[in-house]
DNA sequence: AACAACGACAACCGCCGTGAG
DNA sequence: CCTCACGGCGGTTGTCGTTGT
């Protein structure tokens, strides 16, 4: 016999998550914290099975998540800790801070895959340059010296890149995000050591529903556009003024009332450092907890990279002898 | 302008590890 | 020890936007 589906398949919704839906589920997991993902569609009368659900937030919500463009630094550091770790997307998105296994992933299948081939079918010597060998047909014993090359490379590259902590963030600082929020933000929280927050989330989706406002009249998109302007309006910065009247949106269980959606997206006219503790003390203790959940970055990164640092100066030495 | 090809990325699927009962 | 449910992970697919013809 085997195994029950995650989720009965009946009534389950599939396809895009609405802005609405999106909100729904922040503020479940605002008020109860992540995890359970099981009670998550039945709590909040999402028709999503509970591991979409997750994966929503993981991928796509949860505080932090830096989206846009990647750096040279973070291809590099891609580059090499597949070379190190293989398709191992958690593994190598534990040592990315703000980005997504599955960001890594899709970034790596559709772009940086077909520029390693590109190389490799071009010139070898580009490839080295990045520190990275390609395939070609060696004896094993050729092969298993160009692999230790290739890790002592890559390790010395990554041990490069991770050193100056501050290269990322500077880097992030003054590259494609610089109309993110999110940097200023991010920059404010690491130096001063404070937890990412809910904060983050809630800008993801006023991102995503600046995007959304642009397509509003799609017959896909369920949701009644008059719902969202007070929402954009408060969150993001070019709700026009909008229709007047009308239901308001609450097609779901969760009650969104207007001051529910200014507490959601208000913050940006606040000054986060001040209203921070503020906004802390209204939180639930879970949603407290979730505040540091949000990835190993930022908070938690200094222990993997610490460790990590501490692994290639150990092995370095063993890497000699390896190779001499 | 219409269509095809391609690229980017969000989301789904299925397997696996783990912990609770 | 066994079973089962849950969450995590990696591979894959689907959808939408962009570019080329």
């Amino acid at each position: 016999m085997g195994r029950p589906p995650c989720c009965d398949k009946e009534g389950v919704k599939k396809g895009p998550w609405t802005p609405e839906e999106d909100i729904i589920l922040v503020s479940y997991i605002q008020e109860h914290g992540p995890g359970n993902w099981k009670a998550v569609p039945s709590n909040t009368g999402l028709s999503r099975c509970s591991k979409s659900c997750r994966l929503r937030w993981t991928n796509y919500l949860r505080p932090g998540i830096k989206r846009g463009n990647f750096t040279d630094q973070e291809e590099k550091m891609i580059i090499h800790l597949q070379a190190l770790l293989g398709n191992r997307w958690a593994a190598i998105a534990a040592y990315l801070p703000q980005r997504t296994d599955n960001d890594i992933k899709n970034y790596w299948n559709t772009y940086l895959k077909k520029k390693l081939n590109k190389l490799e079918a071009g010139s070898e010597g580009s490839l080295g340059q990045i520190g990275v060998s390609v395939s070609q047909p060696m004896s094993r014993g050729q092969w298993e010296r160009r692999l230790q090359t290739d890790i002592h490379t890559a390790k010395k590259a990554l041990s490069e890149a991770l050193s100056p902590n501050k290269s990322l963030l500077d880097e992030s600082n003054s590259t494609n995000l610089s109309n993110d929020k999110n940097v200023s933000f991010y920059n404010s929280t690491t130096s001063s050591t404070q937890s990412i927050s809910y904060a983050s989330s809630a800008d993801n989706i006023a991102r995503l529903l600046k995007g959304w406002m642009k397509n509003a009249p799609k017959a896909s998109r369920t949701v009644s556009q008059n719902s969202f302007n007070n929402l954009a309006g408060a969150g993001a910065d070019t709700a026009s003024e909008g229709t007047s009247g009308g239901p308001k949106g609450s097609t779901s269980s969760v009650e969104m009332s207007e001051n529910n959606f200014e507490s959601l997206f208000g913050y940006e006219s606040l000054d986060w450092e001040s209203s921070n503790s503020e906004f802390s003390q209204s939180l639930s203790p879970e949603a407290t907890l979730f505040q540091d959940e949000s990835k190993p970055d930022t908070a938690g990164i200094d222990m993997p990279f610490s460790l990590i640092e501490k692994w290639l100066l150990d092995d370095g030495a063993c890497q000699e002898k390896l190779m001499f």
